[in-house]
DNA sequence: GGATGAATACTCGGATATTTATTGTCCGAGTCATCCTGG
DNA sequence: CCAGGATGACTCGGACAATAAATATCCGAGTATTCATCC
């Protein structure tokens, strides 16, 4: 099992919104060049995106994508749930209530342990992704990268975001 | 996403396993009849077991499966590990390196900040599943069972194991 | 009657198809800016 | 010079293929048992 690819891009393409001025937006196609991703495929991920209301569209010419709240109120975890889905890392399909030694339904009131067991450490890694915010990780890329890289891509970025 | 349903079969396997009596063994086609699974495929998953150290096999007549271990020393982590893969739910593909504006490799000798956030996350997830035991599972199983249930239970298995 | 040998039935093990999910692509609908024309 | 309208280009949005992974299956290798045979 592994987390789809498109996680990763959401992240990153949420992270470099998060970096513009505020009311200023990036079409898909500078989005996709900045990372050297397919523009097509990353468009559907950023559909995703806009509907669980972490980034919002603007049509028409001079239009594109930005932040639909500070980056503080956006967590890691919306955006993950956004692209990759909502669903259980794990699904108990009650296999237990399967097979010859089967009981009535009413048996089975209380969830298996195992069903049990994997809620919790599914809930772990839920909260460790609500925890971390966009804002946390722009912090710390500001933190660690080196002045001319950042003059660099805001110079990038800047000659193809459009203002409000 | 979502984790292989082999890992369900995997788990419950293991549990009834770890109800037999010591050095006793049940064969793969009493496994499967008793969670009314595919025989065939449950077969692939056991082997997965086996080649993790959780559960070995005596071939031949009276052979089948037992545990390598006793249930408190298997965590629900192995056996997720050994079905499903030890690779991590989030693999970075470090997409920072591509596009227009990437540097010499060197300048990324630092984790970028996503990655590190999922690698917590993951260990979250992770280290939740290595505080459970299977016998923790075998534990609560019978805490909360009908002893009618787990008599049946018991009557139906021993029919089926092999005494070594 | 006991021991030996070969045949046998049952087990696991890995290589092989089928289905499902993910990845990737395409074309159409909508919208704003621009340009042209007329007053 | 200014206003209005039609045009056009660019955007997003959802429907349509190709690839990879998970699911499901089959047949072969190996082993302990069992039975028959011989001593």
């Amino acid at each position: 099992m592994k987390l789809s690819e498109g996680v990763e891009w959401g992240l990153h393409c949420v992270a470099v919104l998060a970096a513009l001025p505020p009311g200023a937006t990036l079409p898909t196609k500078a989005l996709a060049e900045y990372h050297g991703l397919s523009e097509t495929y990353l468009a559907k991920h950023l559909q995703a995106l806009a509907n669980a209301r972490i980034i919002e569209s603007l049509p028409g010419p001079k239009g594109g994508y930005r932040l639909q709240r500070p980056p503080e109120e956006i967590t890691m975890l919306e955006v993950v749930e956004a692209i990759d889905g909502r669903e259980p890392l794990f699904r108990c399909t009650e296999i237990r209530q399967r097979g010859p030694l089967a009981l009535e339904p009413t048996a089975y009131r209380i969830p298996c342990a195992i069903h049990i067991a994997m809620a919790q450490a599914d809930k772990a890694w839920r909260d460790a992704l609500r925890t971390q915010t966009i804002a946390d990780l722009i912090d710390q890329y500001q933190q660690h990268a080196r002045t001319e890289q950042l003059q660099e891509s805001e110079q990038w970025i800047a000659g193809r975001m459009r203002q409000s």
